[in-house]
DNA sequence: TCATTTCTGTAGCGACCGCTAGACAAATGA
DNA sequence: TCATTTGTCTAGCGGTCGCTACAGAAATGA
């Protein structure tokens, strides 16, 4: 049995900004492994886990096959690094809505026009990630994987939904459980017609007109 | 240059009911090229255009290879025969409910309500083929080609959805293209909620909801 | 200087991809 | 019966897939 060496994420290498520690004993590695990372999730985000190949991340990342698996194991330890990543970079902002907006409706309301200005962003790919890029995928874990994180998405937002039912922000008679999946729908099709071509401005209107489905003003009775 | 046979579409074989032309001359084929292709939609429904190989193919339609290529072409014309199939067999809900309904409104409202049904049926996979079978596509045009549809059936609604504003059906400042596009992502919303696991039930409450954004009587002024 | 450790580059593994050549099988018309 | 036509079967093409063995390069501590 062989030793896993170390390879892990918190590798200084040259980069001694802060308290870097001492540095490890052998060849330093060439290539700068949170740019290299970047690469690889612009790469997925794109074409999706299968349909970039070891071959494309290796020229996007320019390092080298044994490199690559040296540094984040094999391709399916390397996505879903990125998913991590990308979780915290760019898919954050219905989690964040979520978090601080006081009402379940505040944080939809936020999170679908934070969706349109995302999901259009110039200087990446459209859509999110998480709805895309494990679509159509040989292997089912990996699948998997995006779908329970996305079932968790809309999972959290209704409890949300439920706890504002519970306060009397929203009337009792509120479907929590519908409510939250068609957010949900709203926002992965969203992510779709930005993947389709769609504006900015575009999704803008359509969130719009998705919000009045909830009443005017903060709270309602009926 | 070799003569491209026949090998097209209305060939009868054997089962000669009806108005049969005579028999072709060579071997007949073993096989009944209209139940295969039905296989090879539902391997390409389920697992999409990239993950689907050829050798699935010949597993699931239950031929060669070679009699696969003498029937179908390549793999790209089988897809393409798939998706014009689908088209005609199962996807053609929202254009039927264009077409025979009196108004935009009532158009989408029955296309929402029988999406509920048709992207949750047993027998088949779940959600849109249109939507999904392309995603993460390694050939660009196989990609576009999906792309087209989808975006040519919200451009459809949004002109139906303009007639209805001439005709006074709806009032002027009505924004169709942004109602249009967002009954787009709806339906496409709604297949990945299929896809992920949601139920009918669930997504009918889903279309409930994203149906209350029109007024709620036929017609309103404002 | 030198053994040790770790990373990099070359080169290639076995498996699968989409696809097809060529031999044989099964129908036709004569 | 027999040449012709067309489908099926076996076998395998060149190419790409994810991944790795191996040798050399570049750092360390002694």
């Amino acid at each position: 049995m062989k030793a896993p060496k170390r390879s892990d994420a918190t590798s200084a290498t040259t980069a001694g900004a802060g308290k870097a520690r001492a540095r490890p004993r052998g060849r330093p590695r060439s290539f700068d492994r949170e740019t290299a990372l970047e690469k690889a999730l612009l790469a997925f985000w794109e074409h999706g886990y299968e349909a970039t190949s070891v071959s494309d991340l290796t020229r996007v990342m320019d390092i080298g096959a044994p490199s690559l698996y040296s540094a984040f194991g094999d391709k399916r330890s390397l996505f879903e690094e990125v998913v991590r990543v990308y979780g915290t970079r760019y898919g954050s902002f219905a989690e964040r809505a979520l978090a601080e907006e006081p009402t379940a409706r505040a944080a939809v309301e936020r999170t679908l026009r934070e969706a349109a200005t995302a999901y259009t962003e110039p200087g990446h790919p459209h859509g999110c990630l998480v709805v895309h890029a494990a679509a159509n995928c040989s292997n089912p874990e990996v699948e998997q994987s995006l779908r329970d994180r996305r079932n968790a998405n809309i999972a959290a937002l209704e409890s949300r939904i439920r706890a504002d039912v519970a306060a009397g922000v929203l009337p009792p008679a509120t479907d929590a459980a519908a409510l939250a999946r068609h957010t949900g729908a709203m926002i992965q099709g969203m992510s779709q017609q930005a993947r389709d071509g769609a504006s900015r401005e575009e999704l803008e209107a359509v969130a719009e007109i998705a919000l009045s489905i909830w009443p005017r003003t903060g709270t309602h009775t009926g």
